[in-house]
RNA sequence: GCCCCCGUAGCUCAACGGACAGAGCAUCUGCCUUCUAAGCAGAGGGUUGCAGGUUCGAGUCCUGCCGGGGGCACCA
């Protein structure tokens, strides 16, 4: 990557200029380069002479100076300069730039893959809503998060696993089973009621109907006698499938679906809590075990398991980390949670590391919750209130290209507003479409380009050296740092901002160089750069999970 | 009360401690006999919530205040 071998020749420079004695020795801090907002400072720039001054007791502009002369020009470096009050401009140039043109070509969709995770394996768990009615609109962001960051790291070099937590084992399924039986038993004409808590959505007696279907009347049991264990697995089950629909709707795919209940049945929670036991990390109190965090600094002790002898869902999460880390060996794991869990993530970094894993191996996610608009009127959120918006409703309405990009465009820890009337007038505005246009027009120039031309893979190159031309080359380029870049902060809404650049690169490049002329050798020269764009704005497209239409 | 997050253009949001704070939408003005006008060119629009501080340099870091969201259970 062209980013590295400027930052390392830098970095040489320095070290060069400090055994000549031009300037005093003293570390040299990072990052090294950065890229430049304005074009007039070039293609990388870097203000270490600002920041090196006053160890150096050196003018920094005096620095910029004798850094940049020990910077060799050539290749792929253009020039070198400075600019007050001590930067250095780092210019590409143009031949080269044209050059890459083949690079991309020839990596095809593995361009803008980078060598960062070495294979590592990194799970990404998102979403892990209770299997207890349909997504809603709200998991759609952790939804588009969590897939485009799994999008990017597998790009980035890691080996990913997505994984989505069954919560089968607590009260929620229970509540949502007891429903489901109250929807069961009205089916064959009894008085019964929704529990209190319980689950009053329509869903509910789909899932019932469902189960009359298959099962007849054999799930009922007589008046007053709870509902049979079976019902309860037939009905999440019923319910995960939903969900894997709804998921399926948005392009999403899970690699491994885990049950809660599964710690309990293969002793994984007991060896846990027994490896807490040994740690000392574990105090019998007030009738309930307590994870002692207070001793860890935390705030204050979590109950592990209560006075009744029921788990909790700290107890459970802790077996859940102690399976993806030691059982599993993950060497890293992201979670992606909504803000409503934020007070969780440091009990559970203490926990991870009570276990004996580096809490720096765990990294959680937190998004800020969305709230969910129509107009000016806020739309409150419940499974259990009435209105629920579905994730599905969204979808058909607005599509879900519009919705993936729209929730993975914001930052996670900005609060987002989504109006839902503001997005189903501007789905035919939507920045996805200029981004999808760029590849479709594209589509469209080598359909006609090969009724004409064969094949241009000998298309000159050094031909392109339009403005317009090498500043699509330039952002072309800048995908593999984005990865990277990515791939280390975890914040994959940079890739929607650069998928519009992306675009406004080309469209600008289209209305000020014809592909298609009589001039045959500038033709191949551009049929190869579109190509090659094609290529970029696919594989952009599709790290954000989004579909990059031939023809709109 | 304590903890976390946010406050940037009319709206929705960007901005790796760096150079003149940027996009989309909305508003206004132009551009289709030539590869897709779902496009392009241009205009207006900002005391980055307020007040201090650190720094050569602050939307970004620190302190206080104001406003909003979330959390502080033997819920998940």
């Amino acid at each position: 990557m062209i980013r590295h071998q400027i930052e390392k020749l830098i970095a040489e420079a320095i070290r060069a200029a400090q055994e000549a004695g031009e300037i005093p020795a003293a570390g040299a801090p990072e990052p090294l380069v950065e890229r430049p907002q304005r074009p007039e400072h070039g293609d990388y720039a870097s203000s270490l002479p600002l920041r090196l001054a006053r160890a150096a007791g050196m003018n920094p502009l005096e620095l910029a100076r004798v850094i940049a002369g020990r910077v060799p020009t050539g290749g792929a470096i253009a020039a070198v300069d400075t600019a007050p009050p001590g930067f250095i401009n780092v210019r590409l140039s143009p031949e080269w730039l044209a050059s890459q043109v083949d690079e991309i070509v020839q990596q095809r969709e593995a361009f803008g893959d980078v060598a960062l995770g070495e294979g590592k394996r990194l799970q990404v768990e998102f979403v892990s809503a209770n299997p207890v009615g349909p997504i809603h609109v709200g998991n759609g962001r952790g939804l588009a998060l969590g897939d485009t960051l799994a999008r990017v790291l597998k790009a980035a070099g890691f080996e990913i696993q997505r994984e989505y937590l069954v919560n089968d084992a607590g009260t929620q399924t229970e509540t949502f089973a007891a429903t489901l039986y109250a929807r069961y038993q009205q089916l064959f004409g009894r008085e019964a009621e929704i529990p209190e808590g319980g689950y009053p959505g329509e869903y509910m007696i789909e899932i019932a109907e469902q189960l009359k279907q298959d099962r007849g009347d054999s799930l009922l049991r007589s008046p007053g006698e709870p509902y049979p264990p079976e019902l309860h697995d037939l009905g999440v089950a019923r319910m995960v499938d939903g969900i894997k629909g709804d998921l399926a709707a948005i392009g999403v795919e899970y690699d491994n679906w885990f049950s809660e209940r599964s710690l309990y049945k293969d002793g994984t929670y007991e060896k846990a809590m027994a490896l807490l036991r040994e740690r000392g990390c574990i105090a019998q109190r007030e009738g309930a075990v307590w994870f002692v965090s207070s001793s860890l600094g935390e705030e204050k002790d979590n109950v592990l398991v209560r006075s009744t002898g029921q788990p909790t869902y700290f107890a459970s999460d802790i077996s859940y980390h102690y399976d993806k880390f030691l059982l599993r060996g993950f060497d890293r794991v992201v979670d992606v949670w909504g803000a409503d869990h934020q007070g969780h993530v440091p009990r559970m970094k203490a926990a991870i590391a009570a276990l004996g894993v580096d809490p720096d191996n765990l990294t959680i996610i937190i998004y800020q919750l969305v709230t969910l608009k129509r107009g000016a009127e806020t739309v409150r959120l419940s499974k259990r209130a009435g209105e629920i918006i579905t994730l599905r409703e969204v979808i058909d309405e607005v599509g879900a290209d519009a919705v993936r990009f729209n929730f993975v465009a914001r930052a996670a820890d900005s609060h987002m507003d989504f109006d839902l009337e503001l997005a189903k007038r501007q789905s035919q505005e939507n920045p996805v479409y200029y981004v999808q246009y760029a590849h479709a027009r594209i589509a469209g120039i080598l359909a006609q380009a090969s009724d004409r031309i064969e094949d241009w893979s000998a298309g000159d190159l050094s031909l392109l050296a339009h403005e317009a031309e090498l500043a699509l080359i330039r952002k072309m380029l800048r995908l593999p740092e984005l990865v990277e870049a990515i791939a280390i902060s975890l914040e994959p809404h940079q890739l929607p901002y650069y998928a519009v650049e992306l675009a406004t690169a080309f469209h600008d490049f289209y209305e000020k160089c014809r592909v298609l002329s009589d001039d045959e050798a500038l033709s191949m020269a551009r049929l190869k750069l579109v190509s090659a764009a094609q290529l970029v704005l696919a594989r952009t497209l599709s790290l954000m999970g989004m579909s990059a239409p031939e023809r709109m």
